[in-house]
DNA sequence: CACAATGTAAAGCGTTCGTTTTACATCGCA
DNA sequence: TGCGATGTAAAACGAACGCTTTACATTGTG
């Protein structure tokens, strides 16, 4: 019976819904039943929650990541698993750079946190365009970093197709990467 | 003299800084010098001010890119007049779709407003598709959206070279789209 | 001149915010 | 058995919130 793990996920819900700014802490806390005693005891502040929350995030589409392996195409499976993810959760943009956005300038952990995750994607991505590759391209995989986040960012505003239209999009420019140096 | 329009523009930059919801109508006044009674004289309410705020800034980014012109290359022009845009206002991540995460639960007309002004941009981002391609491609258009969507979330957590990459990368693809269907 | 429009200045409305505190229940372990 | 750790319940804190109101200054126009 973890408590800690139990609000964690609740709020990540919660926040995914309202933003961190447009909820309470009583209304985040509502649904893990737990009393604002036990948050301050285990985060300190709501801060220090939203901390844990992004940090969770981060681990937690990671190890979807890591279990879906990498396949034939490691590349397409990162598509793949965003578009899974997307359906599962729903579609409300990145929930890092969305904190990252709500707190520029109120929290620089926060900021600091995210930028550190989005350089860990990054170079997850840049190790499976390598494999997929065979040599290693850092302008072709920001390319297709930019597509995971475009695609992201768009199903919130478009239906989920436009992640097989970036997953698409990223085998063309792959396609085009070993075809310029075979 | 029109303290509507100042109104307007100053509490964009809050905004942009702060937040919607992490910041007070005295602060995103204080900087026009205006009264909260001026505020809701013009505008109703503190979402009032936020759908205009969010109309002024799709209008004054599509204002850019028709002073910007079409050129030779209509898609390069797209990624060329959003770095500069980032270069001048700061790249936080775009301030509708933002607005859209953070009332999503809260309003939904922002949430019907966003939508709409998004559905027009890939319209036009269709019409420059088809411009440089000679024949329609709506796949395309989407996957030069994505790149789009992708750049202006990226550059909030990247340097803007991200831009230039993906202006390379729609490059390949309609170079790619052309060669397929000659 | 008079009047309507438009603005600032500032106090105050009730509500909600993040946070702290007091009081009490439950459970694993020495 | 007893005690510390961990939890809920609930009240309360000052501060900040969105918004309203009263009072007064400025300005363009009949």
């Amino acid at each position: 019976m973890d408590k800690r793990a139990d609000i964690i996920a609740c709020a990540a819900s919660a926040f995914e819904a309202d933003g961190f700014r447009g909820i309470g802490v009583d209304k985040v806390l509502a649904p893990s039943g737990a009393s604002t005693r036990t948050l301050y005891k285990h985060f300190g502040s709501k801060d220090g929650l939203v901390l844990a929350v992004l940090e969770e995030r981060h681990r937690l589409f990671g190890a979807h990541l890591e279990a879906a392996g990498k396949g034939a195409d490691p590349v397409a499976t990162l598509f793949e698993t965003l578009r899974q993810w997307l359906a599962e959760h729903g579609a409300r943009g990145c929930m890092l750079l969305r904190a990252r956005a709500e707190y520029a300038a109120a929290n620089g952990e926060i900021v600091a946190l995210v930028r550190r995750q989005k350089d860990e994607f990054r170079q997850m991505i840049a190790r499976r365009v390598e494999a997929a590759l065979g040599w290693k391209d850092a302008g072709l995989a920001t390319q297709i970093w930019l597509l995971f986040e475009g695609a992201t960012a768009a199903a919130s505003v478009a239906d989920l197709s436009v992640v097989d239209e970036a997953r698409a999009a990223a085998h063309s420019l792959i396609e085009a990467a070993k075809s310029h140096r075979p």
